[in-house]
RNA sequence: GGAGAGGUUCCCGAGUGGUUAAAGGGAGCAGACUGUAAAUCUGCCGGCUAAGCCUUCGGAGGUUCAAAUCCUCCCCUCUCCA
């Protein structure tokens, strides 16, 4: 790897706002003198990653831009067993199948973050070794290590104390820490990092390490990012924003970025971008509408990240074109829902058009939407929930819905 | 295993025989105002071509003209005791 001197690994993490809690600074600069593995864990518990786990994301491909190198570790092993930190009920134990299918193709989605090239990153998955372990020798080895009153002083525990917790659950922080031995032993893993409700698991990890080996290791937690109004980042009404083009469109993972309150614009940039600091303190310094130029540049820059430059380029030419003044063509990267050319020629009333093409999640609701001045074709205002919708609303083969005052949808006649 | 408390619509949380599709809040949606922002105000907020009908209050039965509300059994959670 080239010697440019870059800036520190932890100046970076600190600048951008990634840290929340860290183990003694100056053994970690110290630690980063030398290129570190370090090591993320994910849990495979959907088939795709979505915008909240987009931050550990960012971080390991800042640790191997900085010529470190991060592991990631898909978790087909511990959600096997499910974590409780941060959660105030149990989840639903997954079968096995769903699990090594959810981490096949998490480990997809990765590869266009990080570069798995000659082991610069690596990802493992935590089943390989922790379904091996034999449950005596487990507590044996490991069990004995941990102090039952110290893990029920920790914060994700304590909370679950109130609510509930079951045995399965109270094992996750063993195995969370076997996990961070594992890979100091095998791949010399001297980190980990994760979101700040991961501290005590990490933590465990460490003081394993230290009473295994003798050795130490560290850690690093990210802040729990929330918007502006206190909602956890990345969920929507309609749920999570996903990284997976087919589950969330480059279109609507542009919209979400762009959609974002004025004051979380400054320090999402500086997390979600790779855009230098300076840059960054310019255009958060706008003010007024001028933040929307702020506003986009993140937008472009998170999709271009996540679904490449092209994309990212047809997402902004289709928000442009929407919300721009001058309205003609409709993009192609806009939503897009198919009909046949026989249903039009019939006619079909407004309401179950909005209703087939997703823009309404029932009939009731395009009814409500459309009834309270809501809904749009072709940027025309629907006047009555049935009105009928056929061949005479054409326009270039397709037609434009709408509803409210940002969701489109294009209604394509073939 | 024993004693007590509890499981209500997306979430929190009222409701203890009819007037309850179920108070209130949050979230969400729409409208106005704007900058595809925030705040604010207004309306909506189970489903259904719909002044009506259908399905909801952990599950299954039962009592009743009528149940989320009463009874029985079961499942689950919490607290205290063993």
């Amino acid at each position: 790897m080239g010697r440019i001197k870059v800036k520190e690994i932890f100046d970076i993490f600190k600048e951008r706002g990634f840290i929340e809690q860290h183990t003694d600074e100056g053994d970690l600069r110290e630690l980063f003198k030398k290129p570190v593995t370090c090591y993320i864990g994910f849990d495979p518990t959907g088939k795709s990653l979505h915008i909240g786990h987009l931050l550990p994301v960012m971080a390991l491909t800042h640790m191997q831009r900085a010529g470190h190198r991060p592991i990631a570790v898909v978790g087909g092993g511990t959600t096997l067993v499910g974590d409780p930190s941060g959660k105030t009920e149990m989840r639903p134990i997954m079968t096995r199948e769903e699990i090594e299918s959810n981490a096949r193709s998490i480990k997809k989605q990765l590869m266009r973050f990080l570069d798995f090239e000659n082991d610069r990153a690596l990802m493992v998955n935590n089943a390989d070794w922790l379904t091996k372990l034999n449950y005596i020798d487990f507590l044996r080895d490991i069990g004995r290590h941990f102090s039952v009153n110290r893990m029920l002083t920790a914060e994700s525990y304590r909370m679950r104390l109130e609510t509930g917790l079951s045995f399965i659950e109270f094992n996750y922080m063993l195995l969370q820490a076997y996990d961070f031995w594992h890979l100091f032993k095998h791949h010399d893993c001297r980190l980990q990092m994760g979101g700040s409700d991961q501290w005590g698991n990490i933590v465990a990890g460490t003081d394993l390490i230290r009473r295994l080996e003798r050795d130490t290791a560290h850690c690093i937690t990210f802040p729990l990012i929330t918007t502006a109004s206190g909602a956890k980042m990345g969920k929507t009404a309609k749920g999570a924003v996903w990284l997976d083009p087919e589950m969330t469109s480059p279109y609507e993972y542009y919209q979400y970025w762009i959609n974002q309150e004025d004051t979380d614009v400054k320090r999402f940039l500086l997390l979600f971008t790779f855009l230098p600091v300076d840059e960054v303190n310019r255009l958060g310094g706008l003010e007024g509408a001028d933040i929307r130029q702020a506003k986009e540049i993140l937008a472009f820059e998170a999709t271009k990240i996540c679904h490449g430059e092209e994309e990212a380029v047809k997402a902004r030419n289709a928000a442009k074109e929407l919300f721009g003044k001058g309205e003609q063509g409709i993009s192609d990267s806009v939503p897009e829902y198919p009909i046949g050319k026989a249903d039009l020629e019939k006619g079909i009333p407004a309401f179950i058009l909005f209703e087939q093409s997703g823009l309404c999640n029932t009939r009731s609701d395009a009814r409500r939407l459309i009834m309270q001045g809501g809904g749009y074709i072709n940027n025309e205002k629907i006047e009555a929930f049935d009105q009928i919708i056929n061949l005479t609303n054409e326009k270039d083969g397709a037609m434009l819905l709408r509803a409210g005052k940002k969701r489109y949808m294009k209604v394509s006649i073939s």
